[in-house]
DNA sequence: CTAAACTGTCATGCC
DNA sequence: CCGGCATGACAGTTT
């Protein structure tokens, strides 16, 4: 029970701290592992070059670092395992009461009850209380504590960094009604990365005024979404829990607490102003509506405001892949800033596509230092029916085991949540129209169509944009997520050339010596793979010494087959060593190898001078039989007069030679031949099952590659459509300029709903009636009125 | 003890 | 035809 309270005193308070931090749901059974493992390994984990079949290690290196399966330690750890589990079960009453008091200190009292559906109980709650009342609660400290702290100011600035306006006081204001409201402008100006060029243009800025002017309207309209979303029969133990202390001894603290979810939500509100329905079971996704007419939400009828294309059938999987996707083309952007500002993350190794832990550890090192990854989070934090109300959702135990999907699927939400809300297309759908919004501002969208731009660039546009739509459909396909692969791929550059390193360079030089050099004390598989070893162990004789000799002599004619063969067979595990992953391979099978002269040179000293060494001797002699190989206990049962591993690694023509120059009998010269057969084999199938390794490896290689190379392209795509859009607009501009600038015969400008300018293939422009250009489908050569050139 | 991974061996086909 | 290699399949061993 120790444990037990040391979790819930302390474990689950810095547990729910660092939820809060990071705004994710994160397994956290290693954190409150004694044995935590290198926080590199935390965030990116080990390569998954080799995981294939790795299991088992990977077991020991990410669930209980560098514990052996047999280790005493083990216990422990699934002690810790279990006592988690319990702390989970009640963490749910648990949680609340702490953060409650938090809020406490910080927040004035008003609004009323709400109820926060997070299941994870704290990533939603606790943003508050991780960042402002982590202090006042005063929390016992402790390593982890300090850790937390870290993590937060790392947070803070790496907020600062990006956004450039986030003083690290403000994470403890950020329950501030006035200083959220300006930091949520501030962030999705800053945060949102795929629309700071055109911010930059000056456009899309409108979409961030939006907010602040509903924000009013959204206060009040978050009044019913409450008293909705406390009718919602979720039954989540936080809620309920909370819902029960609303109705039990602690009104004030519930008052307390509802104001700091109301605002928190309307923080998140403002920040992404149109994510109200996202508190609706099976609403994930945002309302594709004209936020311009009234209230997007209604507490009454939810099914209604689903996108036509996401109906609530819709597995949850598909949406969170469909959130991923969509997030891609953000995320590429948003990585190279992160990549810039914090390089250490392209060292890590490639583990998301085979080991889930690993990947979750990985995406959440992501996601804690991304701020829009941040912000997301908050937004799901505040809004956490997105995991909870949804079953399967992006805290869904199982996918919930990967952050970074539960965090990646926030950008898209934000921006479709912009980007639909100014959208006049109400029947827009979730594969086109948003993707097109999320490309286009709304307003240039809807200013496409009236301003009589040229048909060519806007078909053009539209072609890109389809073409957009269908490789984000193909994505969507495939299942593809082009953040993650990317991330992936450069993490997996790393790791790459190492794997290329194992399978394709040559044997290191080291590996000969120490193949070479085996007189190491203990009878380890690498001195046993010595070369001298293969002395015929088990001789005694003169014959052997000469055997040896010979072996030696002739190691120059077959030692590089051999050297190579060696490092092929007996020292790949070695060769594997540097990499972490593989440095649990401790696979012994020197079963079939004797060790090395060195270990027996006592006994030739020792066997004529005292009978302890011949005892000795025969103490050895039965563990070589036991460490010997079928073949070479068959050889020596045989009398065969050399080595095995003359017998399999000499050239054919030796190899003959040697045995003419042995007087061998048949079922000699058969166990020879056999030996030798099987020797070959067995290095074919060592070599055959490293070639398919590789084979894999490469694959694996091959097919990051490949999902890097599309996402490049995916996000090339995004800003040839984004230039598509500023030339659009320079168009427009001109356009206008233009046609304001004619003038008729009498001197008067003409009428914009008469005329309309047209473009010529050679760069001439026409002014022509609007009636006769809507007769004419192409642009016809017969100007009616006025030729003018310009210049583009 | 079991499952998974690893390894050796055989059979077979190909060069 | 022989030697060698590659590989699937199987069984034994190790973790």
């Amino acid at each position: 029970m120790l444990y037990l309270k040391k979790y819930l005193t302390e474990g689950l308070i810095q547990f729910t701290i660092l939820l809060s931090l990071i705004g994710v749901r994160v397994d956290v059974d290693t954190y409150l592992s004694s044995q935590l493992p290198p926080l590199r390994e935390i965030f990116l984990g080990p390569s998954s070059a080799y995981t294939q079949t790795q299991f088992h290690n990977l077991r020991n290196t990410l669930d209980g670092y560098g514990l052996h399966p047999k280790s005493v330690d083990l216990d422990y750890y699934f002690t810790a395992r279990r006592l988690l589990g319990e702390v989970r079960s009640l963490d749910r009453l648990q949680v609340p009461s702490t953060e409650l008091s938090a809020w406490l200190v910080h927040r004035d009292a008003e609004g009323p009850v709400v109820s926060s559906p997070q299941s994870g109980s704290s990533s939603g709650i606790a943003l508050e209380n991780a960042s402002g009342g982590l202090e006042e609660v005063g929390n016992p400290e402790g390593s982890a504590m300090r850790g937390n702290g870290s993590l937060d100011q790392g947070y803070v600035q790496e907020s600062e960094e990006n956004l450039g306006a986030v003083a690290p006081e403000d994470s403890n204001e950020l329950h501030n009604d006035s200083r959220s409201n300006n930091l949520t402008k501030e962030d999705i100006d800053l945060i949102d990365i795929l629309w700071r060029q055109d911010i930059d243009l000056g456009a899309g800025r409108e979409v961030f005024d939006y907010s602040s002017r509903q924000k009013e309207e959204e206060e009040e309209e978050e009044e019913k979404k409450k008293q909705s979303e406390e009718e919602e029969p979720t039954g989540d133990g936080w809620r309920n829990g909370l819902n029960q202390l609303g109705e039990g001894p602690l009104p004030s603290l519930v008052d307390r607490t509802a104001l700091s979810l109301q605002e928190c939500l309307r923080l998140l509100e403002a920040t992404f102003p149109f994510v109200e329905e996202t508190e609706f079971p099976g609403s994930v996704f945002p309302v594709l509506e004209d936020s311009s007419e009234e209230g997007p939400f209604t507490s009454s009828s939810q099914g209604p405001l689903l996108s036509p294309l996401l109906p609530e059938t819709d597995s949850p999987l598909d949406r969170e892949q469909q959130w991923q996707d969509i997030m891609a083309i953000m995320d590429l952007q948003d990585m190279e800033v992160n990549e810039a500002a914090d390089p250490s993350f392209n060292t890590s190794s490639a583990s998301s596509s085979s080991g889930v832990d690993m990947g979750s550890l990985t995406d959440f090192s992501l996601s804690a230092h991304t701020p829009i990854n941040q912000d997301v989070s908050l937004h799901q934090a505040s809004l956490p029916s997105c995991s909870q109300d949804f079953p399967g959702g992006f805290f869904n135990p199982e996918l919930g085991s990967c952050p970074m999907e539960a965090v990646g699927a926030g950008p898209p939400t934000a921006l479709l949540c912009l980007s639909s809300g100014n959208s006049s297309d109400v029947n827009s759908t979730f594969g086109a129209t948003n993707l097109t919004d999320v490309l286009l501002p709304p307003r240039l969208n809807g200013s496409s169509n009236g301003t009589g731009l040229p048909d060519p660039l806007t078909g053009l546009l539209e072609e890109a944009l389809l073409d957009e739509i269908s490789l984000l459909d193909l994505a969507l396909v495939e299942g593809f997520n082009p953040a993650q692969a990317s991330r992936l791929r450069e993490e997996f550059d790393s790791d790459s050339g190492l794997s290329l390193d194992s399978s394709q360079s040559p044997a290191s030089p080291s590996g000969s010596e120490t193949s070479s050099s085996s007189s190491s004390s203990s009878s380890s598989s690498s001195s046993s793979s010595s070369f001298s070893e293969e002395g015929a162990v088990g001789y005694s004789t003169d014959s052997e010494a000469v055997d040896f000799e010979e072996g030696g002599a002739v190691g120059g004619c077959y030692q590089p087959e051999f050297s190579k063969f060696c490092r092929m067979s007996y020292r790949d595990p070695s060769r594997f060593g540097h990499l972490p992953q593989l440095e649990h391979v401790a696979h012994n099978h020197t079963y079939n190898l004797a060790p090395s002269p060195t270990d027996q040179s006592p006994a030739p000293g020792g066997v004529g001078k005292k009978g302890a060494g011949r005892e000795k001797q025969q103490l050895q002699q039965d563990f070589l039989d036991k460490q010997q190989s079928r073949d070479e206990r068959r050889a020596r049962a045989m009398k065969i007069p050399f080595s095995n591993e003359k017998i399999v690694h000499l050239p054919v023509e030796e190899f003959n030679e040697l045995l003419s120059k042995h007087r061998l009998s048949e079922s000699q010269l058969a166990l020879v031949r056999d030996i030798r057969r099987r020797g070959k084999n067995k290095m074919a199938a060592q070599n055959c099952r490293k070639r398919k390794l590789d084979t894999i490896l490469n694959l694996e290689q091959g097919v990051e590659a490949l999902r890097r190379d599309k996402a490049r392209l995916l996000r090339e795509k995004v800003e040839f459509v984004r230039s598509l859009r500023q030339m659009k607009q320079k168009m427009q501009s001109l356009h206008q300029e233009v046609f304001s600038r004619l003038r008729d015969e009498s001197g008067r400008p003409y009428p914009a709903g008469e005329f309309s300018l047209q473009y010529g293939s050679d760069g001439s422009v026409l002014l022509v009636p609007r009636r006769l250009r809507d007769e004419q489908q192409q642009p016809s050569r017969k100007p009616e009125k006025k030729q003018k050139e310009k210049k583009k």
